[in-house]
DNA sequence: AATGAATGAGGCTTCATTCAT
DNA sequence: GATGAATGAAGCCTCATTCAT
């Protein structure tokens, strides 16, 4: 594991614990054994690394949603996509953290929101073919790939702080409501 | 106006501009014109300057809300008190911001914001009372006085943003949806 | 003596032994015995330290040398103005140091040399009514200041290096051909 | 170009602008598109980037100077010497600068100064030999090395600032001038 | 009530240099 | 000959807070 990574872990760690702000460099270096220079070898500045582990991890949510997608209909495509995400968030729970605390606080310029758009195209134009095939109705975009996270963020923080245990069927109600949700008819 | 109003009317423009953590106590004395030490004379630490804030404001929309609500029906005084908290909000942005993107942040401390519950205890003997006269479905009352809140603010953020004028029946029937959502049958 | 003070004492002493960029913040600091916070409390920034050292000695120099100058014809008024900055510098080592080491260096930028121009003003004015009452050549005034410094400077370095000691009569042979370069005939 | 010229190129361009001080090892890398090791292959460090440039520099003067020299009389040599160097400054400006402001500055210390001097063995032979001959008054060849390259920096600088072009008669001029200074008679 | 001098810990960043490849 | 990762000392500056007046 490279200097670079360690770095970008180590940060990742901590943001999520206790926020941007209140994560030092020095607490970042300290905590990734690394030195100091190192740091900056590898970045301009602080608000680089936090710009590239937003960067990293929106792409790996962009690649994750998409995995195994290229067969069966729309409703199959989904259903795929949702536990892709939901597996996903259960296995990397600081993923899960950043996305819902860090990624939409105000510490993330909006230009930098903007710049991670293109990793969610793929996700896009499933909505849009969707769209056009006149199977979902006909929403903005990227408000139903909102509704679609959002849904399966909710889902995994019961996973994460009921004392209930979720079961496959709980799972495949939450999918067939979101479903629903962007369904004609 | 008194030294520590200045500070306290300062620190609210700056935080609802930069949020908490990006305003600095020297930003603050700098920008309100009064002396280092004079800050210190008046609050025990930049804590209670937030503290002594949200208090300030809490109170401020407590008391707003339940203005001239002692006559009439249910109805009626739902509707003055919406009124109430709708005119506060439009005549006062500040407090709006502040309402918005401070106090429901992290950085509000629960354990303030049990603190200021006791400013709401008119607002929330209002609901229990219509709880128990039978004219409001027997929610949480915190859960209502959130929805009641949110349902203003929903409407002065499109008296704010909208290019088109809200007009009085628009008021109206913001209104009667919100009172719906509370009442029996 | 007050803790500013004492920091613009202290860099004065440290730049004239080592120059400008050689003299680091930590060095004033540890050398002053002041803390850290205590300098920015007094100044902005490192610049302004120099600034304000330099604004300090060049308005020193300019009240020095016009001492005891309102009575006599010219050419006594010279005598004294001469021998006011050569006694000036002979007791101030530092401020000769500074004058002619750190005041001409790039390190000063142009910008603030200009601003200390005012300083010279009643310098500037001895020499302009000396044009203009027929007893000075009509050199630019700027250059007969850099020229009547530039000579005292000389003699001040002999005053210091050589093994001879300077008598009466030298300084007044040195006001001499000093006087000479500037009159008419 | 070898990467050891590139730096040292860039070197040379980074201190005539900015000074030596200003110009940090980490600037002249990024300039000069040089990887971090590779300045430490060829330099021991920093400091020895400077001495190089300082003596090649140097050496070039020497050489330049003494070119074609070997025919006619002190005054014809003279006269070459003197076109020589004002024709190297005039197509090399940086090492006009260079020569100007940093070869004379503190930051190059006199040890290398002295190191340097056998490259105007050659220059100060001329003038031995001409004092010998008794074609020169006999000062000190230092003096006049110093004061023969002065005369050519200024009429550099006029070459360079003034708006009136320099015509070929006013460098025979400024030779001429230069000549008398150090002639016997 | 009000002031501003004084503090020192801690923040981010730049720097010259070393080392393994 | 060339590269770039890695280092840690040192630089400048901001911060919240204390204290004497």
């Amino acid at each position: 594991m490279s200097k670079k990574a360690i770095v970008l872990q180590t940060t990742l760690e901590l943001i999520t614990t206790q926020g941007i702000n209140a994560t030092s460099l020095s607490q970042i270096i300290k905590e990734s054994g690394v030195a100091n220079g190192t740091v900056y070898h590898h970045f301009k500045n602080k608000e680089e690394i936090i710009t590239e582990l937003y960067l990293m991890l929106t792409q790996d949510f962009g690649t994750v949603v998409m995995r195994n997608t290229d067969q069966g209909d729309y409703k199959k495509q989904f259903s795929t996509m949702w536990m892709n995400l939901f597996h996903y968030f259960v296995n990397n729970p600081l993923a899960f953290v950043f996305s819902e605390q860090i990624a939409r606080s105000p510490e993330i310029p909006q230009s930098l929101k903007d710049r991670a758009r293109k990793y969610f195209s793929e996700i896009e134009l499933y909505f849009r073919n969707g769209i056009r095939d006149k199977v979902f109705k006909s929403y903005n975009t990227m408000v139903m790939e909102e509704l679609f996270f959002g849904n399966v963020v909710s889902i995994v923080k019961i996973h994460e702080n009921e004392k209930v245990t979720l079961q496959e069927k709980h799972l495949q109600q939450a999918i067939e409501i979101s479903w629903r949700g962007f369904v004609k008819e």
